[in-house]
DNA sequence: GTTAGCCTTGATGTCGACTTCAAAGTCAAA
DNA sequence: TTTGACTTTGAAGTCGACATCAAGGCTAAC
């Protein structure tokens, strides 16, 4: 059995922050610092001081977590949870994240697609005698001015 | 007229750091910081210990420029200056690069599948008075178990 | 000769999202 | 009763990639 009461209004045991935890997955010190920034409530104390949080917690801390996900900032989803005690309407938001995650996935494209073309120029175990192609193709004028510089230094 | 004398192999004039930070679109201090981490090579010193830079320089930052463009970190980006003194191939690291950006791809465009879906779920300016669906739907539970919380304390 | 603008160094600050720490108090089981 | 696991707090440390600062020296142009 542990010291921890019911909940008066949901009926269902209260939890320690290590249960907390452990349902949710994160680490103790971790629910401390959303409470300090305000992501969570802070919970009911017990007479000795020690955190005591309802059911309700757990999908508090699951939303954040869901939200998180979805590549909000810690501050976004402050800012969420703001916009929900008001009860407005959180498309705005959503739909700039939705806008970024696009600007993303663009970039992360445009790389790929440079990164593909540098691998093809070179197969698979080349020749570690003589310079990488893939280096010299990141750096193609930087590969030419030596060449250049080498060929002045030979003729000098 | 500059103090910095020209390069005995190139031929060609010589730079001060902040020269080089123009030429390059970086700040002098992000110069001073990748000779520190070992990216560039310690520039000759003048007289009174001022960086002298040669062309070269400028290829090489506009190296690590493009590598960390292609979403290589500085420490990888050190790697592969090494590799690059040994001539060997830097195949590996780079198919290494593109697997992790695949992956960051196909994390975000799931992001993006979850939140397009939210954001259909709530027509354009949704009505302030109730909660927003966007929010509901990122905790389904958490609203659920609110709506039997509340039902529970209007009862008793 | 003066001034504005360059350069030097090492140290410290920044950001976000935690993690680690120290030192002490509390709880449950054997 | 003692052990060992748990909890408390605020402060400091971590990571990467720089940016900023302080306090001074150097150089070019007027």
């Amino acid at each position: 059995m542990n010291g921890y009461g019911y909940d008066q209004k949901s009926g269902s045991r209260r939890m320690s922050i290590g249960e907390l935890a452990r349902e949710t997955g994160v680490t103790t010190e971790t629910l401390r610092y959303y409470e300090h920034e305000g992501l969570l409530p802070r919970p009911q104390r017990s007479a000795s001081g020690y955190r005591e949080y309802d059911r309700n917690a757990i999908w508090q801390v699951l939303f954040i977590l869901r939200t998180k996900e979805l590549g909000f900032s810690l501050e976004e989803i402050s800012d969420l949870l703001k916009l929900s005690d008001n009860a407005k309407c959180a498309t705005e938001r959503a739909n700039r994240r939705l806008a970024e995650i696009e600007k993303q996935i663009a970039h992360l494209e445009s790389i790929r697609a440079r990164l593909a073309r540098l691998v093809a120029t070179c197969p698979d175990g080349c020749d570690p005698s003589e310079c990488c192609p893939i280096l010299s193709a990141i750096q193609p004028e930087m590969a030419k001015q030596q060449e250049i510089n080498d060929l002045k230094g030979t003729r000098k």
